[in-house]
DNA sequence: ATCATATTTAATAAGTTGCTTAAATAATAA
DNA sequence: TTATTATTTAAGCAACTTATTAAATATGAT
């Protein structure tokens, strides 16, 4: 793979250039994954319904539309997005759908929510 | 504030539905921050920067270009919601802008950051 | 001054997001 | 079967995002 310069200024240090691209190019899988996770997180009515989820281990489509105020069809939209990218499954009971947190490799997550729920101490 | 509750499942649990109102509304402003943060880290060239910054302590608009293969235009755009979000600072020396980390209240980033770190010896 | 370099800003175009409304599925009940 | 409930899907649209190109600033050098 070919990394090139292009930066004139004197001061620019090459060596730090082309350790850094060769650092970013080793862990382009983790920059995607977490691209995903926090992308997906970084909506606020998804970061609301991964807490809930979190918060009640499961709720239903419908639930979480009382909850949050908002249209069956946004909320279904919304968790179709989270259940592609893999941090949701569902479970079904007759005509509702639970919806749970898949708990594997969340750590960051984990993380994200937690420091929410200390944010009212802290406010 | 009015809490209404619409759903007409028989099983929905009205107490825990108002419950998790109360609790969403309660912690609203740590959802505002928090999706703050994570839509700026949500966009794989705005987290490599992020990344960038935490690595080298500080780095100007042109080696971040440089590094990540693009154009100074789109790397500044993406410096100033950086910016105006608050995460990062710059320092001028001469003609060149230096840019570097603000480190408060970084915890979730911090644990990100290091997450990606990692995932190279996982991956 | 004039020119070159580093960076930002503005205008614009293509793509994405996230809602709404209406229609389609799926399961259950009468 | 027909109706009801829970949910999803599709179409449409306004708003937002992110890149590009070109023009504007700011600093330093000649």
């Amino acid at each position: 793979m070919k990394l090139e310069i292009i930066c004139t200024r004197a001061e620019a240090n090459h060596t730090q250039l082309l350790n850094c691209q060769a650092t970013i190019e080793s862990l382009d899988n983790g920059f995607q994954q977490m691209t995903k996770l926090l992308s997906i997180a970084g909506n606020e009515v998804r970061l609301k319904i991964l807490f809930l989820l979190n918060m009640e281990k499961e709720l239903c489509p419908c639930d979480i539309a009382d909850i949050l105020k908002m249209s069956m069809p946004a909320i279904s939209q919304h968790i179709r997005k989270i259940k592609d990218a893999g941090f949701i499954v569902s479970r079904r009971e007759g005509q509702t759908l639970y919806y749970s947190l898949v708990n594997s490799e969340t750590q960051v997550l984990d993380n994200i929510l937690s420091s929410i729920k200390s944010s009212r101490k802290s406010a």
